[in-house]
RNA sequence: GGUGGAGUGGCCGAGAGGCGAGGCAGCGGCCUGCAAAGCCGUCCACACGGGUUCGAAUCCCGUCUCCACCUCCA
């Protein structure tokens, strides 16, 4: 094991050291569930999606938690805006969630724990903080985590309490804005950076979005339940902490002090990725710019937004632009045709134990290297492609042995990125194995008559078969060793 | 105001003192009956101004521009 990785907290990258021999413990912030997923929230997710493959490929056991928020600010208003019960709304999405990572190839999570499911964990945790002089409860059900009680309060973004608090500055806009959430004066607050660890019902809430408790009914506070189900799941300290970059002020950072100041040693690696952007800016709803997951996958297969969204380093920033999509389709038409050819040559033999092989054989060493070097993707894919340039020669070079080499070399790769092409063509062609099988049957008696022509060099009548096979979106391709086919890919929605 | 990040060829995007990442697009060639796919070549970039060095996209100083978090956010 020589992964190393960038943590965030300490700004240094560092080489990974279970905590427990062979194992590997990870949270993961997953979603609100207060609208649907955009592309945005599946660059997160496809991110530690390959942590994960990776890491199990060293064979290392890996839990995965990652939690669902189904109760929050948002969920509760936006539900009450559609005359529909909160849990019904949260449902709703969660529900899309799902669907957005399983037509991804995200593997499920060990654990995907709700947050509504966890009270008695936070309410433990509170009432331990409460004990230990770091929370206090202002009487209306409200419970506050004592910033001034934690000096270490900041460490995480390097931030210091007194530095949070911005001067009036008639140029900062935000100050035209009213103090929201969970900061800013409430009656009873001891210091304007005490977040809430519950908060007590209000007019007008559902009376089913509230819970009893020691200081009065109320609501999580949506830093706690990640405290919470972190412990639940991982244990008081475990190995990685991750999220996208945006939590890491305040909710990574609140996070942290609540476990710390209850004793717990909580994450030893903080991880964040960075976001989808355009023109720039961040990708999110109230910009108006963010392309929801089922809109783009209206234009392209799954594996291709995958492609997309794992090609670029997990740091930086992921620019979207108009050609992105186009970008990745084609390289994934690439990568998945020489999978194909490669698989059709070599033969169904050669092919099964290849298939047997993919997930433990051994990879090339700069590929493991780019991995380890805190998961630097762009390069490991440099790697897949020097390959796969060999494939392609080894195929018109007639070179068996070199082609099942390389293919099994590029099909171990993508593997570890979730692209093995094997393991979508099902979901690619979408149809019946019956419905293929006899097209391919009236293909090959169409390419035989096609052979024939050729053959006598009446290329007006091969040209005609082409044609005909092209209308009906059957792309034919000569190799060395005989004509193929293939179904065209979808046309664009929009065209 | 505080904290952090970024400016690389037409586009996306790695790298981080010498040995031209990679992909996409374009152009030229090979292959092909013609195509398609593929292969080869081409396009020698690092915001700006100084400096250090035999040598800087990479280090130092300064400048400019952009982004994010500090309020819910993957």
């Amino acid at each position: 094991m020589s992964l190393h990785l960038f943590d965030t907290a300490s700004r240094t990258t560092r080489e990974l050291v279970p905590l427990r021999a062979g194992e590997i413990g990870i949270y993961v912030c997953g979603a609100t569930v207060q609208g649907s997923p955009h592309i945005g929230h599946m660059r997160t997710d496809v991110a530690f999606d390959v942590l994960v493959r990776w890491l199990r490929r060293a064979g290392l056991r890996v839990t995965l938690v990652r939690n669902v928020t189904d109760i929050d600010d948002k969920i509760l208003t936006k539900s009450a805006e559609a005359d529909v019960p909160w849990w019904a709304w949260a449902q709703r999405f969660e529900r899309e969630f799902a669907a957005a990572h399983d037509a991804l190839g995200i593997l499920p999570p060990t654990y995907e724990p709700r947050a509504t499911g966890h009270v008695t964990e936070m309410v433990e945790l509170m009432e331990r903080l409460v004990e230990r002089g770091h929370a206090y409860a202002t009487g209306d059900g409200d419970v506050w985590f004592d910033v001034r009680s934690y000096p270490e309060y900041g460490s995480l973004t390097n931030q210091r309490p007194e530095d949070l608090a911005p001067e009036p500055d008639d140029e900062d806009p935000r100050d035209a804005k009213p103090d929201a959430g969970e900061t800013g004066s409430r009656p009873g607050k001891r210091d304007p950076h005490d977040f809430a660890l519950w908060k007590g019902v209000r007019a007008g809430d559902p009376p089913t979005a509230s819970w009893p408790t020691p200081f009065g009914r109320g609501r999580p506070g949506w830093h706690l339940e990640c405290s919470a189900m972190a412990q639940r799941y991982l244990g008081e300290t475990f190995d990685i902490h991750g999220g996208g970059l945006d939590l890491r002020f305040p909710h990574h950072e609140n996070e942290q002090a609540q476990s710390r100041a209850a004793g717990h040693g909580f994450a030893r690696l903080w991880m964040h990725s960075a976001w989808v952007t355009q023109g720039g800016a961040k990708m999110s709803k109230s910009l108006g710019n963010s392309l929801l997951v089922e809109a783009v996958l209206a234009q392209v297969p799954p594996p291709v937004l995958r492609y997309a969204l794992t090609a670029v380093q997990y740091r930086s920033m992921l620019e979207y632009t108009p050609e992105t999509l186009h970008e990745a389709e084609a390289t994934w038409n690439r990568l998945a045709g020489f999978v194909r050819r490669a698989t059709e040559r070599v033969g169904a033999e050669v092919a099964g134990r290849i298939d047997a092989q993919v997930a433990t054989s051994e990879l090339p060493a700069a590929f493991s290297a780019a991995m380890d070097d805190d998961l630097n993707v762009p390069a490991a894919l440099a790697v897949v492609h020097e390959h796969l340039r060999r494939g392609n020669t080894a195929l018109t070079e007639l070179d068996a042995a070199a082609v099942a080499d390389e293919l099994l070399a590029v099909r171990s790769m993508l593997d570890v990125l979730g692209l093995d092409p094997v393991t979508w063509a099902d979901e690619q062609t979408g149809r019946s194995d019956d419905a293929m099988h006899a097209l391919g049957r009236l293909v090959e008696a169409e390419l035989a008559v096609r052979a024939q022509a050729r053959a006598a060099k009446d290329w007006a009548a091969a040209d005609a078969v082409r044609d005909r096979l092209a209308a009906a979106g059957v792309v034919v391709e000569d190799s060395p060793t005989g004509a193929r086919w293939s179904l065209a890919p979808t046309p664009d929605q929009e065209d």
